[in-house]
DNA sequence: TTGGAATGTCAACAAAGCTGACGTATTGTG
DNA sequence: CACAATACGTCAGCTTTGTTGACATTCCAA
């Protein structure tokens, strides 16, 4: 809508055509089927669903992490994720216990089951990030990250910086 | 839990590690909720979801497409897909025309009403793919998409790549 | 012409999101 | 201390969007 006003200077706009960003559109569609197939399966099999699956991961990520920070993360409601957490937590996947300083949180960590688990479903998933990331290359690697993280809300983008450095 | 096992060559592999492949998969979730924002507002405004989105996307893209065509793109049943045609139909957003050469099949366009809703909806979803492709640059662009291509699944691929040169 | 394949519709159910209300335990503050 | 705020859990009820199963219509080929 507003690209075909602007006279373009040399090339160099060429890639933000509406063509060009229709088609970023459909890719980015496209690929996150592609993304959360493989986990999906193995979900499936053990009656859990995504919500599930991000749960586990993020606290596989940050071990003791409390509900309420969870849930920033997750950008969910409480009640939501609390339905996700009660199975997990049922099925011996999750434990939960009361914090020390503050005995009002609780601190999530993942039982041997659940780490075994998750393990599974990390492993499906970065088996085709590898194989994406090997099939393009190192500098498109780079721009990858680059877009997925100007397309993210400023309050995202925290959560995601913040995790970032972690382990490196 | 391949890589650690691999002796690296030189550094070109560095971008293959776990914890790599892991920031990899936060910043697909966490854009892909960015991805979504801004259409899931206006699509909450009229009492629609996402999959209205998608039916809304892929018939102004293919006009004339037929249920069946848009069921494999979308990735869905039927019965999933009819449901959400018909709120569209009944709006009076979508037009849906016997065959003329085979009268079982269905093709759908968009009404003019149809066409005003898909041009706000990737109007906001171009900002901020446009937003973030000016940010990253060309290079980055390039590789974002080259990645993104390179993590779908081979039938998926196809349907990307048949609509991929149709306009330009 | 008739039976099977293809296309699309209706019904009922499940997963996972939401809002709103409420209970309980704990913490922090005036 | 009294009381408000915080953290968490839960119940009820609704919506969106996926699923399977059953069925009507249409086409095509034996």
């Amino acid at each position: 809508m507003a690209e075909g006003l602007q006279p373009q200077v040399g090339q160099s706009l060429l890639f933000l055509t509406d063509e060009q960003l229709r088609k970023g559109i459909e890719a980015m569609f496209f690929a996150y089927r592609g993304f959360t197939a493989d986990p999906d399966r193995i979900l499936a099999q053990k009656g859990y669903g995504r919500a599930h699956h991000r749960a586990i991961h993020f606290i596989h990520r940050s071990p003791g992490t409390t509900v309420n920070n969870l849930l920033s993360i997750l950008g969910v409601t409480k009640q939501s994720l609390n339905r996700v957490l009660r199975t997990l937590i049922e099925d011996g996947l999750v434990e939960s216990t009361v914090g020390t300083r503050d005995k009002r949180e609780r601190h999530l960590h993942l039982t041997a089951e659940g780490a075994t688990l998750e393990r599974a479903l990390s492993d499906a998933q970065r088996d085709r990030m590898r194989a994406a990331y090997r099939a393009a290359g190192p500098a498109a690697v780079a721009g990858f990250r680059q877009v997925l993280e100007a397309m993210m809300d400023e309050e995202t983008r925290h959560h995601y910086e913040a995790m970032k450095d972690k382990t490196e």
